[in-house]
DNA sequence: CCTTAAACCGACCCTGGAGTTTGTTGGTTT
DNA sequence: AAACCAACAAACTCCAGGGTCGGTTTAAGG
């Protein structure tokens, strides 16, 4: 094979079994043998193509995770119609299970960003920066959302934006330990409660 | 100093400063020295009143936090008054910033959730049954508030305290790392907003 | 006092895991 | 085909941090 092509092969292979493993087992519960022994690579082939743990890391985020939010999450709100639905269908996808690993309730970020939150700050600002290019477009659909007459006039966006983040980053800490599909179920419910609360209300006098 | 008495003056130390660390700086990213420079104790003053490290973590979660728990999110629930109101009142102070400790924001249960999820059964399992406890006496509560007509009677009571809860969780993330008291105050909002659209509607036709 | 044991000290041990180094192989270039 | 270098192997270094252990201090009882 091709040196170059070889070198891009090897580095997709790392980082896809990377996050797979740092999604399930977390970043500082795994370490670098973890995941070559599974890839059958050395330490000497990991040095070669990133200069550390946390390098690696940083390039997981940089390619893999803002592709994935971009993908379920933002992408979606790309739409004209009424906001909500699109907001609501995207969360219920992005809290799927990942095809193939049974159990690993989709996307990692919010893990990530409470693992790193304490412990690495140059990490954090990665991950928080994601988090920030999905409230904009959040904010901004929303927004769209008042113009175009589904939001009730009165709400602030900024807020509703926030709170949305926070009880899809919360449902993802307890589906991590409770029952997993039944939690999503129940939040998906309440959420889309709390959604309908959101549209202009009839005047009734 | 009468033995038994310096005893527990020195695990009570021990278990308060290790709860305020581990708070501020998480319990994996904390070693013991941390802990045991600040009071001036040695390794063997620990460990002669600790098995190990994790005995110690969780000595701090059957007192210290479910203690805390139970003062902020539980005792405040015994009323017969209008829940929410209480509920959210409840939440607010939860959410207050330590006092003494600026920056760091109430609350650590969600935070030690997370870290332990991945990392260690046993005290996940020990941090789970506190949330419960929680969340019983949320769900609890919400039913008497039906039956008093404080709450639409077609509310699933479950669904409604799973999402208050995981939407604490997930504001004390966000709070990690963004204006906490800004985020905090979106959240506060939104979370009245919620809770207006669980009362019983007026019946227009 | 004098003994005993609880409370505590601090040097040491030991393991896990990140990062280094030295060496090997096989593709690429001239 | 000879020289060269990217891609990798694997043994090694190094150190943070949990845990141990023999020794020392202190308070309680005889």
């Amino acid at each position: 094979m091709e040196k170059n092509l070889k070198s891009r092969v090897t580095i997709n292979r790392l980082c896809y079994k990377g996050l797979d493993i740092f999604t399930k087992k977390g970043y500082y519960n795994t370490n670098l043998d973890d995941i070559l022994k599974e890839l059958e690579l050395s330490k000497g082939a990991f040095y070669h193509h990133f200069k550390s743990k946390e390098d690696f890391f940083i390039h997981i985020v940089q390619s893999l995770i803002v592709q994935k939010v971009y993908a379920l999450l933002i992408e979606p709100l790309n739409t004209h119609e009424d906001p909500m639905p699109i907001i609501l269908d995207s969360i219920e996808k992005a809290l799927e299970p990942n095809k193939g690993n049974e159990m690993v309730y989709g996307f990692m970020l919010a893990d990530f960003l409470t693992e790193f939150s304490k412990r690495n700050e140059e990490i954090s600002r990665y991950l928080k920066d994601v988090v920030q290019m999905w409230e904009v477009n959040l904010v901004s659909l929303l927004k769209k959302g008042k113009v175009d007459g589904y939001i009730a006039r009165h709400l602030d966006c900024e807020g509703v934006a926030a709170y949305i983040i926070a009880s899809f980053m919360g449902v993802r800490t307890l589906m991590a330990d409770k029952n997993a599909s039944q939690t999503k179920y129940l939040y998906l419910q309440q959420l889309k409660h709390y959604f309908n609360s959101l549209k202009p209300q009839p005047e009734y006098i």
